[in-house]
DNA sequence: ACCTGTCAAGTCTGG
DNA sequence: CCAGACTTGACAGGT
């Protein structure tokens, strides 16, 4: 089984890449020229983008496959109080030279809206602003060129006190989004709420695919379920309503977007299934993420889905980003030479298990 | 150079 | 019904 790495947003080991500075709201109120408080706002989403370059450029010569998008972007991009503003013309030239590097490159990228994006939501509002992010997050696939591999993770969102008609409410809500927002959707089963049990049926309903957070699955597992067991049902929705699917039944734009990507994953008509990783930051904060991963339970979850998996891409969630990537690349190359036989290190970013 | 409170957004808990 | 916690990176304003 090809394992591959990847990592979010910045990096701890690139020094002025941030691809997220931003301007508050209050601070651009303050500006009395708004055309040139608008003008100030393109110029930092351009050095986003442009730092987003590096960072897909120090991905490409480090062997890193996978990489998240920062959804900060654009600052302001969904605000209320600019809704007449329309950054992405201005921005079309910078989308589309990260977007032509992202396919020139083969890294699978994709992207996390945050967890304001909520469609159990009983509140019209909240779901109002729920469509319009994720509108803003597609727009930004769109404009860099990228096709329907290229995808949003969400979470299904909070219970309300009743986890059935939250989840069917869900369901109802995200269902009558664009088919063309739906197909780049996937699922994550969250740390609190609906578990990974939960997460898989609703996304087998809503026919997308389904992240598996294993940390997210060690502390939100009240029935006590081996992670693996729920495996055969997750890589599934990979292959029924993934990237495969869309192809196998012919859905519009296949062989298009097929013919308009080149490069490792990107051309191999295959996208692995995901699963993000991340360690508890300590007993009393299980939930907090750690400054880097731990190398084994990762590992004896690989090695249970290795003999029916083919290939699995790994995002770590560490508050080190890509220096815990290279740590753990570090473990596991020692764990090769001590003699674990089913490791073989292929690359500076993926593995070989099993 | 470094520190602290604040930031556009949601939900949950406890009072 | 409302305040505070939760959580993340970065700004803004202070020393």
């Amino acid at each position: 089984m090809l394992v591959r790495f990847g990592f979010v947003a910045m990096s701890v080991l690139l020094e002025n890449a941030s691809p997220s500075r931003t301007m508050t709201y209050t601070n651009f109120s303050k500006l009395t020229d708004r055309e040139g408080a608008l003008l100030r706002l393109v110029r930092i989403a351009q050095e986003n983008l442009q730092h987003t370059q590096r960072l897909l450029s120090h991905c490409k010569y480090s062997d890193i496959h996978l990489y998240r998008l920062t959804s900060k972007l654009i600052p302001l991009a969904t605000h209320d109080a600019l809704a007449d503003w329309d950054p992405y013309a201005m921005l079309a030239d910078d989308f589309a030279a990260v977007g032509a590097y992202v396919r020139e490159s083969g890294i699978r990228v994709s992207f996390h809206p945050d967890h304001f994006t909520v469609f159990s939501t009983p509140r019209p509002e909240v779901l109002r602003n729920s469509i319009k992010d994720l509108r803003h997050h597609v727009r930004m696939f769109e404009l860099m060129g990228l096709d329907e591999r290229a995808t949003c993770n969400i979470h299904v969102g909070g219970t309300y006190g009743d986890k059935e008609t939250a989840g069917r409410r869900f369901l109802s809500q995200f269902g009558a989004l664009e088919p063309r927002i739906v197909r780049r959707m996937t699922l994550e089963n969250d740390d609190k709420t609906f578990t990974a049990a939960e997460t898989l049926a609703i996304s087998r309903e809503a026919g997308v695919p389904m992240v598996l957070d294993i940390h997210h699955h060690a502390v939100n597992n009240p029935a006590g379920i081996a992670p693996e067991s729920l495996w055969d049902g997750i890589q599934r929705t990979w292959a029924d309503f993934g990237w495969n699917g869309l192809r196998r039944d012919g859905a519009e734009g296949g062989a298009e977007l097929r013919g308009a990507s080149s490069g490792g994953a990107w051309s191999d008509g295959v996208l692995p299934p995901k699963i993000h990783v991340s360690t508890p930051k300590s007993a009393t904060d299980p939930r907090g993420h750690a400054d880097h991963v731990a190398m084994e339970p990762l590992l004896s979850f690989l090695r249970a889905i290795a003999g029916s998996t083919p290939a699995v891409d790994v995002m770590i969630e560490a508050k080190r980003k890509d220096e815990a990537l290279f740590r753990l690349m570090d473990d596991l190359r020692a764990a090769a030479e001590a003699g674990a036989a089913d490791i073989r290190i292929m690359d500076g970013a993926s593995v070989e298990i099993g």
